[in-house]
DNA sequence: CGTTCACCTGTCCTAAAGTACAGGTGACAT
DNA sequence: ATGTCACCTGTACTTTAGGACAGGTGAACG
């Protein structure tokens, strides 16, 4: 798969940006590597979401970062849970494979004209998506890139193959580590104090003796593991630990 | 850094190389792909390890995984705790920066001759080791490479400098998820009927809710739980979840 | 100056968790 | 055939956890 068309610096450029991806560290690098990526495709929109998805073939977007999709745009998508209608989403979902908006749109059959029209609108018409699936987690990604300069290349698929694994590595990671909140899910907003309690449960100490390390009556701890228990939406301290543990508040 | 001497050829299977680490989920095929760095540096011998660095500027390694470096030269390394005079090792952990092992040795006063002796009869004196920092997590790698069949040009420099972060990224992945076994800490066998109460502990379910989920008494699930906590070494049902958790168990 | 919020403390009571001791079964391997 | 192991169950008891009350302080902010 050694293209002819790709330059020795294309691919120097290429390895550079495997090598960004992996020191990347929070959201806002992420935007900008994506953003990067002009430097190879030229586009005016990306957009990047996790989905996931579950036994019954059905999927739920869990992430989604907005590069620079028009907001507008955006809120209309949501409200009116184009979502579900999306055929690219659709497409993605059910066949996974790399995509080009018009051939998607010219394939598919009672598509919603209302959305390729006012997509279309917003400069939208053409674009590209890929994604990786990730059978073992059953997690899907996809990344979109809209409002192309010009017709998508084998060329330009080509450096797209490339790259997605990469970003949907980075994007994973991220979003386990909870770099990029969820949709619809902040964290909960957990004090210092309960924190250091968290911690201390986590430990398998009991509230007496959590209250003689921090120097604070039982009652106060009980008090701090209540909340907490209430913060995280846990019915046991147990719970509130695991819950924790998995939102990486500790 | 877009050396000279790198061929397209070399670039284009450097990018060949990241793509496998991405896609890499096991620890037979992480010793598969650093066996394939030979197609860039001709080594005979290799050997990774993850270190674990704290506050006071002291180590302990936490993760070895042995490619093939001769098992008489590491039952000799560990049985006489080489691992506290390998001035490679020191070398690592305190400048942290890639070493040549002549060079290195060359410098090193207080030299253990008899290590240097031995090793070089098992014929590892020269060879090259690498690795990265992640100061975030207090995490070092190293990658040591030994037995060369030519002395490390720039280019095989060059070619690790660029390898060596996508086979950290890779290493402390496979750690993470705990596919790979922590030196002396075997993960903890928990028995299937174990896991799933633990399930419901996670889900914060009382051992009467969890006996009714399973159809046993409450006197069983409260037998499960005693093991389990005696089996993660915890005091307390949240402390085996939070243990298990670490584990990656559940 | 009132409001909000993190933090702290108390009593009383019930529901869980956890421990000690003492058993039983069936599957599978040496 | 004896042993090991996952799995299951019981009674009786002590310790913890957690909820329902009802308060307190000091710091920050508008």
């Amino acid at each position: 798969m050694l293209s002819k068309e790709m330059t020795k610096k294309d691919l120097f450029n290429l390895l550079e940006f495997t090598d960004y991806a992996l020191r990347i560290d929070d959201k806002d690098r992420f935007i900008l590597l994506l953003n990067d990526i002009k430097t190879f495709i030229p586009f005016d929109y990306s957009i990047c979401a996790l989905g996931n998805t579950d036994k019954n073939s059905s999927y739920n977007i869990v992430n989604m970062v907005n590069l620079s999709y028009p907001s507008e745009w955006m809120d209309l998508y949501l409200n009116r849970g184009y979502v579900s209608i999306d055929p690219i989403i659709q497409t993605h979902f059910a066949e996974f494979k790399p995509q080009i908006f018009t051939e998607t749109y010219s394939k598919t059959r009672n598509i919603n004209k209302d959305f390729v029209y006012i997509s279309s609108d917003f400069g939208l018409s053409d674009g590209v998506a890929f994604g990786l699936n990730d059978y073992k987690n059953n997690i899907v990604s996809l990344f979109s890139f809209s409002g192309l300069q010009e017709k998508p290349s084998p060329r330009h698929l080509h450096f797209l193959e490339i790259l997605v694994p990469h970003l949907h590595q980075l994007f994973m990671r991220l979003s386990y580590e909870n770099k990029i909140e969820k949709m619809d899910n902040p964290l909960p907003n957990v004090s210092k104090r309960e924190k250091e309690v968290l911690g201390w449960i986590q430990e398998g100490k009991t509230n007496w003796e959590t209250s003689m390390i921090l120097n604070i009556s039982e009652r106060t701890v009980k008090f701090h593991v209540s909340n907490l228990i209430e913060k995280l939406d846990a019915v046991s301290r147990g719970h509130a630990v695991a819950k924790a543990m998995e939102f990486r508040i500790i």
